[in-house]
DNA sequence: CAAAAGTGTAACATATATATGACAAAGTTA
DNA sequence: TAACTTTGTCATATATATGTTACACTTTTG
């Protein structure tokens, strides 16, 4: 698949909510902490089932969760 | 994982776009026509990586051609 | 400070997204 | 009609997203 690097701000915008941990965000929308840990830290390329779970979660749309960059 | 239905408008959108046909639009996107074609048939759950990039192919947003709607 | 809560990470298991090769059916074009 | 292109699908293989359990480290709170 063509090599380029997904960003998320989702830990960003997950604090903006105020009082919700990533505990709390996974159980919301149903996937292991340890889950919602890799995501955070830009370790994983989520299914779009999961980040659709996050952006209404996380009150906003994927489009402003997640983008890409190119590689290099 | 919570039990959602995702739902795109991947062919409808490529159609849109004029001579494009699964392969070429795999090819853009850097999968192969299989993989390309189980997503515009809703049987595949694809990462975030690749809807981006579909995105980018067909001029438009995620927003506008992954949507979810509630398990029934 | 001490306890509790939250976070990062590791090892291993499982489910599934994606690749590859192949073939038939449907659609298009000459 | 006959060639050709596009699509749907199957079987099998591989890579990786996700789950589970566990533990150390950091941050918050009483």
């Amino acid at each position: 698949m063509k090599n380029i690097q997904v960003i998320n701000s989702v830990k960003v915008r997950r604090i903006e909510m105020g009082h919700l941990t990533q505990g709390d965000l996974a159980k919301v929308v149903g996937v292991t902490r340890q889950t919602m840990n890799l995501i955070e830290a830009q370790k994983y390329n989520p299914t779009i089932k999961v980040c659709l779970l996050i952006a209404a979660a996380l009150e906003t749309s994927i489009d402003q969760l997640f983008w890409m960059e190119d590689e290099e």
